[in-house]
DNA sequence: GCCTTGTCTTGACGTCCGTCGAATCAAAGG
DNA sequence: CCTTTGATTCGACGGACGTCAAGACAAGGC
């Protein structure tokens, strides 16, 4: 259920942690191979239900919620939510994990890190 | 050249200054009205290519770039650059100004903030 | 073992997106 | 006025995306 490793560089590799990978958009070009692995993050929260899903996982209290939590928020069908999960998923963005019958999600705070210091106008401390 | 009012909500409306709109995806969930509003942001910055393009513009020493400056930065068409660099500007994320033969583009720092604050783990100041 | 519940996968459909060539528009110079 | 140069718009094409219904899979209870 978690990540499978594909040969192709994810955002995964460069952000499972905490340390920062970039230095922000805005103080100098972002070489192509950078760009190649940082749009498919961008691209996954920008669909209004994914970011919903992401909000909704963030933010949920235990750090962690069930489908079962997140499917009946929407006006969508079932398989639909669970598309949508599974492109956050393959962004990197989050990670799920089978209890029973339920499956849970959970985020990855260091690859959202990794995209606000990307975007942020102020340069961070390392690089 | 400027963005046209359209009647539809966009990010340039709540994003054009530089007040903090929402709190971080992580602390709250987001209503669906907001999530309609910023997702086109963060598409527009889901492809490589348009990721580049917002990089160059955003580190511009001069604070403005030439679009003569971005087309042959890349291995496309200049219509297919133009096109990006309208997506960009229908997103709110940059601005265009014609000076004589050349068009320019700039950035619109406000909005980058406002995306880098929604990713942000800490909560900012305000709400 | 079999049904029930929850989740994911598959296959299909219409729509949107990235790309290009050709045509168009805008400004400057002869 | 006409040509040249830079940038955008238009029309078209192939591929990717969002959605659903139907089926498959996984775990638990009878």
């Amino acid at each position: 259920m978690s990540n499978q490793p594909s040969g192709l560089l994810t955002l995964t590799d460069i952000g499972a942690a905490d340390a920062p990978c970039c230095p922000p958009i805005a103080a100098q070009r972002i070489p192509a191979e950078t760009a190649a692995v940082l749009a498919p993050a961008f691209k996954a929260l920008g669909d209004p239900i994914r970011l919903q899903l992401m909000s909704m996982i963030a933010s949920a209290p235990d750090g962690e919620i069930c489908v079962c939590d997140l499917t009946p928020a929407f006006d969508l069908s079932g398989p639909t939510i669970s598309h949508h999960l599974k492109t956050l998923r393959e962004a990197g963005l989050v990670d799920s994990d089978r209890r029973g019958t339920w499956v849970y999600y959970r985020p990855r705070p260091g690859v959202l890190r990794q995209l606000a210091g990307l975007l942020s106008v102020e340069a961070p401390s390392s690089v």
